[in-house]
DNA sequence: ATTTTCAAT
């Protein structure tokens, strides 16, 4: 497959930002976006393998629709033994408006146990259901990063990356809409303390060797 | 401001 000759669909201007906008009440997004970089790794060189954007169709989740759309474009992504997989490995990067529901992450974890050859970072916009302690989607949130990924809430630079990357945006330059720090701040610091709880879902006895304390 | 969320109608 030749990607160079690819071409890619942009997502229009107003879309992104009604999509990605992490004001705290999000109303009327019914849909998700994620746009994805794909890196690929032959031995000591990375370079771009893929990147795009996806959205939620026909009732399944965004998440699901990369999934199956990376195993179409790397072929040799499972079934890889030891030797390969340390010569070949993928790295993905992907940024979406809502984080993953409960589903998505079991799903997601299922996915990554199968390929320790790849590795995902994910920023997102928004928190997705995660006002309630005991949601399932912040124990989801705390599953993936069980599994390895590395979850971050969007900041600037971040927008700034998509808008450049992603984005028809027609020589306009990407400007903040108001509150766009302070929302991510917020949300940074929502998602640390989902992270923090980490320690009681693990062994107990593994938090206080950890603390020295046995 | 206590309001929203990968719809359903």
């Amino acid at each position: 497959m030749d990607l160079t000759n690819k071409i890619k669909k942009k997502i229009l201007l107003d879309k992104f930002i009604y999509h990605y906008k992490n004001m705290r009440w999000a109303k009327g997004r019914h849909e998700t976006y994620l746009c994805f970089v794909v890196k690929r790794r032959v031995g000591p060189d990375s370079l771009s393998f893929d990147f795009g954007h996806l959205r939620n169709r026909n009732g399944c989740h965004v998440e699901i629709l990369f999934l199956r759309y990376l195993g179409a474009l790397c072929p040799g992504l499972w079934g890889l033994d030891a030797d390969e997989r340390r010569r070949l490995s993928y790295s993905i990067t992907w940024f979406c408006s809502w984080s993953p529901c409960i589903n998505c992450s079991i799903k997601l974890t299922q996915f990554l146990t199968k390929t320790p050859n790849l590795r995902l970072r994910i920023f997102v916009s928004r928190l997705y259901f995660c006002d309630l302690e005991e949601s399932r989607e912040r124990e989801g949130l705390r599953m993936l990063k069980r599994a390895g990924v590395h979850i971050t809430v969007m900041k600037y630079k971040d927008y700034f990356y998509c808008w450049q990357t992603f984005v028809a945006r027609n020589q306009t330059n990407f400007k903040a809409w108001e509150g766009l720090h302070q929302n991510s701040v917020r949300l940074t610091r929502k998602l640390t303390h989902i992270s923090l709880l980490l320690l009681h879902s693990v062994d107990l006895r593994d938090a206080f060797r950890l603390l020295g304390l046995l």
